[in-house]
DNA sequence: CTGAAAGCGCTTACAG
DNA sequence: CTGAAAGCGCTTACAG
């Protein structure tokens, strides 16, 4: 029985027989770890392509104290966003073969938020992304100890040596800026809650304000769940005769706002101009056609997993950590029709 | 030195002394896995609480050959089911302090499925969950070894022994039996690529029609990244006057046949009644405000996880897999205004 | 009920 | 360049 039993997958010791070598030379070539006879890499070669040899990932991470995997840490906030930054570094950690992994907190459980975190920091993940959109995200890093690879996306630009944020303050004011430059004497906004970094739209719409020396109107908050509240504020609007226009804090806020503008009979963008953010699928599609800012997301995970990369590699080589870094993804305004 | 060498994190071995026992023992107190004395129990679960431990869980996954873990198998199709599902599989993975990661497949890269499939199973999951809604779906099914864990969500009814799927198909036969209620003589279709299940949408709205002894017309098919074909769709249907309901693949694709309509001078509901499916957040905000069909992915991910964890735990504990079981997550319609 | 031993599949000093 | 040994942190027979 003992001799015919089969392995259902080949370990590092099949291939080391079958090649004529020990176990750790096979895994000095796998790693690259020392130089290797030049014919025994082509018969462990040989060996591993025959007996589909893979390494398990679990043993390797047991003696590295390190797996191949990237762990994000995401927020229950912003399903898109979080999501689109997901597929970029999920993209990234494929091209690399590495695990990913994603552990999402919530903000309205910070309490739990250090035992996720080093539950999931169990797993001992090569290195992390923290998404820091808010304040889960904020305390998620304070748990992740000194040493360990580590790119915050979002948040505040300096807020960690590798980081890449998005454009989105700049992309407010420039918002702002073009309905200012369209001659309204200020811009009204929608806003759903804010996270604790600085970088956001709608402190891009307040520099724009304040960069022009217009009033700074009072923001109407509203939840990002329930649209109606967006209805209700874009009525409220309505009502008064002195706005003009309006940012929305997403393309969601911004149709309902003009439903609730056109509920009191306001005509957007002929009475009332407003504009999304996000560029959604459906804001060409919208009546008017909403002028918006699109971000890519997609890159902003791709970029955070190439640099999250970088400081593995340079870690695992005894190498000095790279240059820390901010990158910045930029997006870009999309002129439609809601805006005038 | 060594005497004061900290660990930077305990490990059993540390327990152990602490609580005066045997690393075993705390293994098995920590298992479940056998009896042990009161009395170390206490001191155990004392020296676990003082040391602040937790144990390795690739440790763990390297001693059982199965980490406490899921691997959902996803595909790039559909990301707004897909997401939402991930995050309800996700939240059944954290209350049971599983790791959750998730590998995503290309529909258009078949070749590659076997590769990621086992590159994935490389970490020993305890179990996966296979998306099952479209060809790489099924493909990445075949890689999966027998007596793994498995769940499938989406594909045919019956197809693995545990399953949860939608009432997609009885939710576009719901919605064009709304339609033929309404007087009209069939119902025309404009839809996005279809998956190999059998459990679509489109086939709801083609059992409606044949129960109903209607005629059923080409669909129209039309891409799911560009709106742009769907607006053409909705033109073409609007030239011929005998279309008066239209079934659309999801709001989006509703929106758009919506304007394509209109371009050609028809109104909807007046002249023709449309209805989308996936009952998106906008949709109610949609002028006239869209009748659709809203699904509940977050379910079917916590329901698919429920089931996976059963199978886990009777394999652990020895016992025959649990009865084979397949759920539907029951969606409804939502009627509006932008059918009549 | 519980400990000593062996093993899971790798990697990394240590010799040579 | 390469092998024997030891170790990563658990778990599971095997004895008692």
């Amino acid at each position: 029985m003992a001799r015919n039993a089969q392995r259902s997958t080949p370990v590092i010791k099949d291939v080391a027989k079958l090649a004529g070598v020990s176990a750790p030379t096979v895994s000095r070539y796998l790693n690259g770890t020392a130089n290797v006879n030049e014919e025994k890499r082509k018969r462990i070669a040989q060996a591993i392509k025959l007996l589909g040899y893979k390494p398990s990932i679990v043993a390797r991470a047991l003696a590295n104290k390190e797996m191949d995997s990237v762990m994000v840490f995401a927020t229950n906030s912003g399903t898109f966003s979080t999501n689109m930054t997901n597929i970029g570094v999920e993209r990234g950690a494929q091209s690399k073969n590495y695990l990913f992994g994603v552990t999402t907190l919530s903000e309205h459980h910070i309490d739990d938020v250090q035992q996720m975190v080093q539950m999931a920091l169990g797993s001992n993940p090569a290195g992390v992304i923290v998404y820091e959109y808010d304040h889960a995200g904020a305390e998620a890093l304070r748990y992740i100890p000194d040493g360990m690879p580590l790119v915050i996306v979002g948040g505040n630009a300096g807020e960690g040596p590798y980081q890449v944020i998005n454009s989105e303050r700049e992309g407010g004011r420039e918002m702002t800026k073009y309905l200012l430059g369209h001659g309204h004497k200020t811009v009204y906004h929608v806003a759903r809650a804010e996270g604790p970094s600085s970088n956001t739209r709608t402190n891009g719409w307040r520099d724009a304000l304040t960069e022009a020396g217009a009033p700074i109107p009072e923001i109407l908050r509203v939840s990002a769940a329930d649209l109606q509240e967006a209805v209700e504020a874009g009525r409220a609007l309505g009502r008064r005769d002195d706005v003009t226009a309006v940012f929305a804090g997403n393309d969601e806020t911004a149709i309902a706002v003009i439903n609730g503008l056109r509920e009191e009979g306001r005509s957007v963008p002929e009475d009332v101009s407003v504009v999304g953010f996000d560029d959604r699928q459906f804001a060409p599609l919208w009546k008017p056609a909403l002028t918006s800012y699109r971000q890519n997301f997609n890159e902003m995970g791709e970029r955070a997993f190439a640099m999250l990369y970088e400081q593995i590699q340079a870690k695992r080589a005894g190498e000095e950590p790279p240059q820390s870094r901010l990158e910045t993804v930029q997006g870009r305004m999309i002129v439609r029709d809601s805006a005038q």
